[in-house]
DNA sequence: TTCCGTCTGTTACGGATTTCACAACCGGAG
DNA sequence: CTCCGGTTGTGAAATCCGTAACAGACGGAA
């Protein structure tokens, strides 16, 4: 609406919003800057001045009303509507994805999986059924779809990622080994282990004295 | 060795190194900061910035050496060793991580998986047996253990977590869709495919008209 | 050897992000 | 009704980070 809201605050949002509705769960129903805070390791100025990005949802000398700025968070989000994913790539990985029970309660509801195996083509994984990687082009333009799931071999990443763009998808969610290109309009979030592993390495190294 | 290094910089190394693996198996034997940085959609001026942290890697006029510098950069990051990883909770995904081949290859070993089911202990799962929750401990004072993959349900990841940190792990990939505490000596990253198309909704939501 | 185009290492700058600090505010106690 | 402990929202200050720019170095051409 206004300002033009920094990616990495949009990017802590989920996880405020997450915090929240654990302790919506838990039936608290307000809950001030630092006690979120502390539960997150977050300090409580960054919450304050995160959430003033979008109004005031505050009261001074209470803090927050819980299940009020979940709602308004995911309202932000986009989190209150459902989402269309596809995956592509129904491999080992791929097949963990769409069996995987997280998604559909959170609003991602997986319409699509795709492989360019005919060994894996017609078969169901968790309850759709696996098309042909030659109908992605067809599907997406008949359908809409948000969000794409990359599960494919780094070497065809690329390609995938090129028609899932192509075919003009918003968002995508790489988990291949590699940095795809895409255009500056369109999302993209990796996902790998290593690389993740391959950072706290340095860190444990520094911790054992640095030399050897 | 002399200055602080930003923690950015260091997340930033290993895809660095990934990239440079890649170029190396395809012949390449020198590659500019320009090359480098538009593979990986970083500014050549980032790359080069990064690098000087630690040294003069690079020649004018060349570039850097493709080989030379992807040892220089395992070195820091400190891939020229093994890493011993035990794997916490053996379900879905905790099976999917033993199994999947590709942490192998690149210096972290699996080492041992624990699992609290008991239906669950003494299968084998991807070349190694599943031990018991009560057996963590012991294990890992009797064994190096560098880094902790806890993939447990929510409810009882911080309870792991607290188990991990005080056997003296250092590091701990986390999968559960929770923020556990940690001190702040032991380095932590989340992975959560959940969270990461949370953000991306809100850009998806933004592009189609900020309103409705 | 000299010249030229290229590319690094580094410093200086500016923008982005976080932290600080406090006025304004809230609701309850007295 | 007033006071008080507690907490927000927010500018200003401080810090962190990325970008720009260029001197100096390199290798090849002639
Ligand atoms: N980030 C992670 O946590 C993680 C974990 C495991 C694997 N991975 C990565 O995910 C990818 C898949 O891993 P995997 O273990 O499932 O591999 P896999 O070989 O089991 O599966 C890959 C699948 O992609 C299919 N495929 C190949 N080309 C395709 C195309 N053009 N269109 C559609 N489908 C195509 C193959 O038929 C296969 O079924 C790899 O890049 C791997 O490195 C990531
Ligand atoms: N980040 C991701 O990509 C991703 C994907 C899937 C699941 N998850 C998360 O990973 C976790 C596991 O998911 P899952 O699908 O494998 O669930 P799951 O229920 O199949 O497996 C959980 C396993 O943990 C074991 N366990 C429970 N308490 C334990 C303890 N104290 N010590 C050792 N083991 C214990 C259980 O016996 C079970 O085998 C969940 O938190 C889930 O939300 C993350």
């Amino acid at each position: 609406m206004a300002l033009e809201i920094p990616e990495v605050v949009i990017n802590r949002l989920p996880i405020y919003a997450r915090a929240l509705a654990a302790l919506a769960e838990q039936g608290e129903t307000v809950v001030s800057s630092q006690a979120l805070g502390q539960a997150l390791d977050v300090t409580p100025a960054q919450i304050r001045k995160d959430l003033s990005y979008f109004g005031r949802f505050g009261k001074q000398g209470r803090g927050y009303n819980v299940p009020g700025l979940l709602t308004r968070l995911r309202e932000i989000l986009g989190l209150d509507r459902q989402w269309h994913v596809c995956v592509v790539g129904v491999g080992r990985l791929g097949q963990a994805i769409v069996e995987y029970g997280g998604f559909g309660p959170q609003g991602f509801q997986i319409v699509a999986a795709f492989d360019a195996d005919p060994a894996m083509v017609g078969r169901r994984v968790g309850g759709i059924t696996v098309r042909a990687a030659t109908e992605l082009d067809g599907f997406l333009h008949n359908n809409r779809v948000d969000i794409g799931v990359v599960a494919v071999p780094a070497a065809v990443a690329q390609q995938v990622v090129d028609q899932l763009v192509k075919a003009g998808i918003r968002a995508i969610l790489n988990y291949a080994p590699m940095t795809p290109h895409v255009p500056r309009d369109i999302s993209i979030r990796h996902i790998d282990p290593v690389i993740a592993m391959q950072s706290m390495t340095f860190y444990i190294k520094l911790a054992e004295g640095g030399g050897k």
